[in-house]
DNA sequence: TTTCTACCTATTGACAAGGTAGGTAATTGC
DNA sequence: GCAATTACCTACCTTGTCAATAGGTAGAAA
């Protein structure tokens, strides 16, 4: 369900808000910390840019910084930014057709709560939970 | 997340207990019901079968019945046994080694939180919700 | 102008999912 | 005993996605 590309963007987004100081801190130096290939994150990071999470600044001296303090970051906004939705069922994706028997079907308001459940869990995290909340950690690690 | 066939076999499933009445009931009538492949239910079937929620009878007036009343059956038992587990990670499923940096992972107690919170969803929900529960239709289509 | 950095576009290999085809074993009805 | 029916099993094919690599472009600072 939550694939490489969704944990390895969180653990980055963590990271990011542990070294936060108001630089700009590149990607090489966040891959070799978190143990992930460069130009895997190069690849995945984009869309939360597009997002307004991060801010990318190019050139000597650039790179990644969060563009919202950790508090305002939730894991569930990460997460659908990455992975496109995390809908347990396709006909719950909005940009897919929605299901011609939505009405009819059995099952239809199971899932629908469950995605719902799902959401408002990963909402109600945020990034400052990982550094002096619910999910603080005495040490951390890569994956 | 979910699959297909979880989707396909939850289906089956809720067929087996509108129409229960003791007797059993051959894949071909319920593949007509539900629109689908009857081989590609007998694919996905069996393992029902091994987890006690389906019995199997071959021959003549053979066919599935459920093993037990549907307010016995939960969704959670159902999707476990068809999917395979319902772990958003795959360091939650204990098939797999146990991730060796669970006790310093920044973000494994989210994910094992969220794993609980899935799994008492579904296991929340019976067969009987369907029939004459929370989730209980006017009608009724396939998918 | 050099260097650094984000950013973009293939491409590859591995793997799983969805579905099909064919056959085997067990049970019933004749 | 024989034919029909049905679950059950194995192999295969096609399609799509994920993870990862490679190579290049554009922008900004030293």
């Amino acid at each position: 369900m939550i694939s490489t590309r969704g944990r390895y963007v969180l653990r980055v987004m963590i990271d990011l808000a542990q070294h936060e100081d108001g630089a700009y801190h590149p990607m090489r130096e966040v891959a070799v910390r978190q143990g992930i290939s460069v130009k895997y994150l190069e690849r995945i990071l984009p869309p939360l840019s597009r997002g307004g999470l991060l801010e990318g600044v190019q050139g000597k001296g650039g790179g990644y910084r969060l563009k919202r303090p950790p508090k305002e970051c939730s894991v569930g906004e990460i997460l659908r930014l990455t992975e496109g939705g995390m809908a347990p069922v396709a006909c719950l994706e909005a940009e897919a057709s929605p299901c011609p028997r939505q009405d009819c079907c059995t099952t239809f308001p199971m899932w629908r709560e469950f995605y719902q459940l799902t959401n408002d869990y990963f909402d109600s995290i945020t990034l400052e939970d990982f550094l002096s909340g619910r999910f603080a950690q005495p040490c951390d690690g890569p994956e």
